[in-house]
DNA sequence: AGCACGCCGACT
DNA sequence: GTCGGCGTGCTC
């Protein structure tokens, strides 16, 4: 028996229940048990790994199982980030277990201690960039940052600043200043910003100091960059949303470039949103946030208003270049009079036809893959739809295939109508595929390359396509939501949106902002260089608030616009929706499921307010067929806690899978 | 989440 | 008679 030692241990797991269990310390561990370390549990006679999260003397139970093992030398999670994960379970619906284990690699979640890690590629030579000299305004915001690091004040700091405002410059310096207090830093970025030029930048300042995680990376790198920051070794992490999480022990600050970006919540369990995880994990540290951006999302924006965040308005320009003129094409004017610029129209044709004449660059988004959108019969007027989702199966010329762009489901493409047998399929609408063959067509000379997820999936191919843009051996880049963000190419002065309301009739509340965020952020790419530059949008709806506000450029304009709206329609950020998402093999079963749970809810729940029991948008995917219920509260942790005791008697039916989903980002 | 217990239908 | 369907409840 272990004299000094605890008894009995509080144990938690990556299981749905949302409780702790106690098991007896024999004194015959390979360490010593406490808080933060791992075990090994016999549990419901299975052995799986668990958490100690406390210590006790006195046994619950009559006869408390023993440990098996106790698996860590040092624990592996502080008590902070034990806090922390429970603050997540109470806010996003979830066991704690799961919470916590959201937070380390793979490895050890499977009870590993080491990994045998490949030798590291060769360390390049990282040449140091030129730091800048802060202008009024960045130095402004250093001086109350660092302020803040001193007298440890949790405070977030709202960047809101234009393309080429110096927001990387400040997050670079304001980090800087973090190390030299001896403290640590979390740089989180979205996914797609991850690129090599957004790490390069970072190593080049902070070399061997500097923690990179990314998607693609393998487990037992995950398991070494995870380490290194354990140990101390790594002061500085670079990361999407996860990296939120970094053992850090001595966190100072923490910084969310693109705080819009709908990639900060995971959309599995745990549902969480890394800029609150931020927030929070900030104000435990008692260190200050920065959140940036160029379009700031309706939540952080309102809470600068309101005075919970400090909003930062950077107006200058760090190179004094004017932002690029907007254009929109009226896409229904170009239908009634130009039967074949249906695609292209002929403004944007012009325009790019004089911009290569110059020996000038240009960049042409839409956020569609593809060739064609969907094939429609000419006879019955059916579309064909992937068999398992509730969505047309999209044309891919290169590879002659039909996919579904939501579960990757292949099909040879027909011209018969598979319905009625009889009439011709028509493929209508427009991808990036169909983009590039129109643009060959009216650009015969120019040197074109298309970039979306199916002509870049082989690795390098994307840093490949991007160099040779910039040595100017490419004229146009057309592409996806990777050509949206971060580019910076001088010679680029005409940037084309073949489609600015794609998303616009989405049944989405934030549909309007997304626009508005994507047109900002693509017309960003355009006048980088002393050259100026030019956005052609197209649009079928150029009076829409959002596509007419991004024209001006104008976020308050839109803000105001967009707030009051939701403020009249009680929608985030006055109010937080919970998406209960329940799907089944049988349409039937995921509708008496739903139904029933509003009804128990109902009964259970005072003053609950169910906004709505529908059909999922994408009613069927992968073969489930998916209903809502959709719920609004004021507060979330609230509605977290009522909605845990609201389930309780609730049995949704056999087959049925339930999903409980806390401001989700999309409905 | 698993897994066992338990209570009603169609089969060797 | 029994095999097995999945509804229900528990896991220290």
């Amino acid at each position: 028996m272990n004299l000094s030692g605890p008894e009995y241990v509080e144990v938690i797991t990556n299981l749905p229940v949302d409780r702790a269990f106690q098991y007896k310390v024999t004194g015959r561990e390979t360490f010593l048990p406490e808080v933060g370390k791992r075990v090994h549990i016999l549990f419901n006679n299975a052995k799986r790994v668990g958490y100690i999260v406390g210590l006790e003397d006195v046994p619950q139970v009559e006869d408390p199982r023993p440990l098996v093992d106790v698996i860590d030398e040092s624990p592996l999670f502080s008590p902070e980030m034990i806090e922390l994960a429970r603050w997540v379970k109470d806010n996003y619906f979830c066991s704690w277990g799961e919470a916590l284990e959201a937070m380390i690699p793979g490895a050890l979640k499977r009870g590993k201690t080491s990994m045998t890690t490949r030798v590291k590629e060769e360390e390049e030579t990282v040449i140091p960039t030129d730091k800048h000299d802060p202008n009024d305004e960045q130095a402004s915001v250093l001086g109350d940052i660092n302020r803040c690091m001193d007298k440890g004040i949790h405070e977030v700091f709202l960047l809101h600043g234009i393309t080429g405002s110096g927001k990387t410059e400040i997050y670079l310096q304001a980090m800087e200043s973090t190390l030299a207090k001896g403290k640590s830093g979390i740089m989180l970025v979205p996914e797609i910003s991850l690129t090599p030029q957004t790490v390069e930048r970072f190593r080049s300042r902070f070399g061997t100091r500097v923690a990179v995680f990314h998607s693609g990376m393998l487990e037992s790198a995950r398991f070494n960059e995870w380490k290194r920051i354990k140990e101390g070794e790594a002061r500085v992490v670079v990361g999407p949303r996860s990296a939120v999480f970094s053992p850090f022990s001595d966190l100072g600050l923490v910084v969310v470039d693109e705080e819009h970006e709908p990639s900060y919540k995971q959309d599995d369990t745990p549902r969480y949103h890394a800029r609150e995880v931020a927030i929070e994990r900030a104000r435990i540290s008692r260190a200050p946030v920065i959140l940036g951006s160029a379009t700031p999302s309706m939540e952080s924006y309102h809470r600068a208003m309101t005075g919970e965040f400090k909003l930062v308005e950077l107006t200058q320009r760090i190179d004094e270049k004017i932002l690029p003129k907007v254009k929109l094409v009226d896409m229904r004017m170009e239908f009634e009079t130009k039967v074949g610029q249906r695609v292209i129209s002929a403004v944007m044709a012009d325009a790019l036809k004089r911009d290569i004449d110059k020996k000038q660059q240009a960049l042409i988004f839409l956020n569609r893959r593809g060739f064609s959108t969907s094939a429609t019969c000419r006879k019955c007027g059916y579309t064909v739809k992937c068999g398992k989702c509730d969505s047309p199966m999209v044309l891919h010329k290169e590879k002659s295939e039909l996919i579904c762009h939501y579960c990757n489901r292949r099909s040879k493409p027909v011209d018969i109508c598979p319905e009625c047998k009889e009439g011709q399929l028509m493929y209508r609408g427009t991808g990036t595929q169909k983009v590039e063959d129109e643009l060959r067509k009216i650009l015969p000379d120019a040197r074109i390359a298309r970039m979306d997820s199916d002509s870049m999936s082989k690795r390098g191919a994307h840093d490949k396509v991007l160099r040779a843009f910039k040595a100017h051996e490419l004229d146009v880049i057309v592409g996806t939501q990777m050509i949206a963000k971060g580019l910076d190419f001088p010679k680029v002065t005409e940037v084309g949106v073949i489609s600015a309301d794609a998303n616009l009739n989405l049944p989405d509340f934030r549909s309007g902002e997304r626009t508005f965020d994507l047109i900002t952020q693509v017309a960003g790419r355009a006048g980088r260089g002393d050259l100026g530059g030019e956005v052609i949008v197209q649009t079928f709806t150029p009076d829409h608030y959002a596509v007419a506000f991004a024209a001006k450029h104008d976020f308050h304009g839109f803000y105001e616009r967009e707030i009051n709206a939701r403020r009249e329609l009680m929608f985030p950020p006055y109010t937080h929706f919970v998406k209960i998402t329940l799907r089944s093999r049988k349409e039937e079963n995921a509708q008496a499921s739903s139904e029933k749970l509003a009804e128990t809810l109902k009964k259970k729940i005072k003053d609950i307010d169910i906004v709505g029991v529908a059909p999922s948008p994408m009613a069927k995917l992968r073969g489930y067929y998916r209903w809502n219920v959709i719920l609004r509260a004021k507060d979330r942790p609230e509605i977290v806690i009522k909605l845990r005791e609201g389930l309780k008697g609730f049995r949704k039916g056999s087959g049925v899978f339930m999903a409980v989903d806390v401001d989700p980002q999309t409905m």
